[in-house]
DNA sequence: CCATCATATTCCCATATGGGCATGCGTCAA
DNA sequence: TTGACGCATGCCCATATGGGAATATGATGG
C-alpha cells in the first residue's frame, strides 16, 4: 500500500510544497485558480488539482462569484497538526542536551581509544 | 513528477501515519527495532524502512549496542514545521468567524430571494 | 570460524501522485 | 444563441512509496 491518500489527510496535504505555498498566499484574501496559478508559476490544472486536494481536507473552501472561484483559508484544520507537532516541543529543547550527551559520550569513548593505542 | 521525496523532507516524513507512531512512542526513550516493530504490529523490515526515513531526516538518532541498534528522538526537526503551521494560528481563530459571516451572507441572500419570491 | 540474533537491504508488486495536455462545463457578454 | 473566459476533470506517463518475502550484513557467543 502506498502512502496514505491524501484525501482526507491533512498531514499529507500539506506535505506537498505548492500546496504550501497556496495556503500561505491565501493569508492575504481570497483568490481566484488563475492568479494562484501564476504567482506559483504553474499551469491551471495543476493549481485547480491541488487545490482539491486542500478542499478536501477543508483547508480551503470555495465561492463562487460569476465565472471565477474564489479560494479562501480555512485554517482550523492546521490546528490538530500544531498541537501534534507541539508535543514534541519538550524533546526539541531537550533533545540539544541529550544530543550533546551523546557526542561527549563518543568524546570520552574515542580519548580513551587513544589512550589504548599508546 | 511524484511527490517531493520523502527523503530531506521533514513534511513528507510525518506524513506518514506508521512513522508519527514510531516517533510518539519514542517520547518514552530509546527503543531497538524489533521493539517499535512489534508495538507498532508491522514486520520488522518495515519498521527499518520508517526509520531509515526518519534518520533522514534527522528526526531520529541511532545508538548501536551490540546487536541492537536504539532509536532515539531528534525532534529539533519538528520545530521549523511547528513555526510554519503556527503561522496560521492567528486564522483558525479568525477563519471560524469569516465562515461565519459567510453563512451569514447566504442566509441573506437566501432570504432576500424568498422575498423576491413573494 | 560457525551459528544465531538484530537489522538493513533488495526485489517485486500494487497503487497513489504530480505533470502535461485535451476537453468538458458553467457563466457572462454580445 | 453563440463565443469567450475561468475552472474542473479525465487520461496517460513517469516515478516514489509502502508492503511482503527473501537475503545480506554486523555483532555476539561458543
Amino acid at each position: 500500500m502506498p502512502r496514505a491518500a491524501t484525501t482526507s489527510d491533512t498531514f499529507n496535504a500539506i506535505a506537498e510544497p505548492q500546496r504550501r505555498e497556496i495556503l500561505e498566499l491565501l493569508k492575504d484574501g481570497e483568490r481566484p485558480v488563475l492568479d494562484l496559478a501564476k504567482e506559483l508559476g504553474i499551469p491551471q490544472p495543476s493549481a485547480s488539482k491541488h487545490l482539491r486536494v486542500l478542499r478536501e481536507v477543508q483547508l480551503v473552501r470555495v465561492r463562487e462569484v460569476g465565472k471565477q472561484r474564489l479560494y479562501g483559508l480555512d485554517a482550523r484544520g492546521l490546528r490538530p497538526i500544531h498541537e501534534w507537532v507541539g508535543g514534541f516541543a519538550e524533546f526539541w529543547n531537550e533533545s540539544f542536551d541529550r544530543l550533546n550527551n551523546y557526542v561527549q559520550e563518543l568524546k570520552s569513548e574515542a580519548q580513551k581509544e587513544n589512550a589504548d593505542d599508546n
